[in-house]
DNA sequence: GTCTATAACGTGATAGAC
DNA sequence: GTCTATCACGTTATAGAC
């Protein structure tokens, strides 16, 4: 645990919770060293300006993905444990205290986004997007899962389903996220 | 248009729009100020802090959802001009100019927000429910709409997929609200 | 009801010692 | 890499004249 620049991934995981719990304009430097019981200097040690912070955690979440989804292709080319990864994975955050999606909250600040952090924030929607897009078709070949129409229009759907699910979940409570889940497993043709 | 308190509507007005386009922690009372010409006492005189404002954005939104569902309501009973009602507010909100929900943006700081606020961020959310519960319910009655399990669920899951839709079409593009929303419509057994 | 002026404070950010 | 100390600025909010 004591391996180099070990406080900047702490500052990450800290940063991570507020965002998702206050939105990017929500929290400040000083509640990040105050709960982490280091000094505001050592932020920007780290990261000169917040949006180097900014552009830093999307990246993160990048990393993040890139990792879960390649631990999701180990099922040996099965659709449908990789989209129940994807629910496990949101409820999981959830319940970890990440209660909104990292960009749910910011694309309520977008457009005062600096452009790098966009373009990370696009590459990062494109990729999910294209994941989940090609784990659609593929169960829907092999008849796992039934729907109509485009697999890219749904996996869209699927994913703003999931962070408006989150938010409404973080204010009617948590078993709405549960419910909205078990609904999009329904619209998939998937008995329970 | 000159009458008593027209300030106080401009306000709000100029709030709402802030706030779905930077959140609430992202907006001040003088970028309402400077944008509307009036000066920043003028707001305080109005509304004394900034957690007034919040309190009357949501009841605002509250008394704009009644008119809509009252004149949703003028369609003899019929579910489905409703639904279809809800789906162009919707989309006329976004191309007005009011990116995100403005749920969405509460949602994001809603452990911030004083009681009263949330109180009424609640009641409103609990009418809403209750109304496209009720659209739901009538329309698979009378066979205007085809799906399966709870309509309170579907009713929660079609708020959740258009708060996400939302801020998803602001990151990604305009078409991506429209394909979502016909998306809804497929998955109610809607012929586009 | 709106203005000017200002208070009190939190913010992101920097300089320089250690 | 982390600290202390400090700056310049934006924020909400208030007092008092008009």
């Amino acid at each position: 645990m004591t391996r180099l620049s070990d406080t900047r991934e702490r500052i990450l995981e800290k940063a991570t919770e507020l965002l998702t719990q206050r939105g990017f304009n929500g929290f400040s430097y000083r509640d990040i060293s105050s709960q982490l019981g280091v000094r505001n200097a050592a932020i920007h040690y780290h990261f000169a300006s917040k949006k180097d912070l900014a552009l830093a955690l999307v990246e993160e979440f990048h990393r993040t993905l890139r990792d879960q989804t390649s631990e999701f292709m180990a099922y040996g080319g099965r659709a449908l444990p990789q989209l129940e990864g994807l629910f496990v994975f949101t409820e999981r955050q959830f319940c970890e205290g990440l209660c909104i999606c990292p960009f749910g909250a910011f694309s309520v600040d977008y457009d005062e986004l600096p452009e790098p952090v966009r373009q990370a924030t696009d590459r990062f929607m494109d990729d999910s997007l294209k994941w989940l897009t090609r784990v659609l078709e593929t169960g829907r070949e092999q008849g796992e899962f039934h729907f109509q129409g485009d697999a890219g229009q749904r996996a869209m759907g699927i994913f703003a389903t999931l962070q408006g699910a989150r938010q409404m979940a973080r204010i009617h409570g948590p078993a709405v996220l549960g419910g909205i889940i078990a609904q999009i497993r329904t619209d998939l043709g998937l008995v329970d």
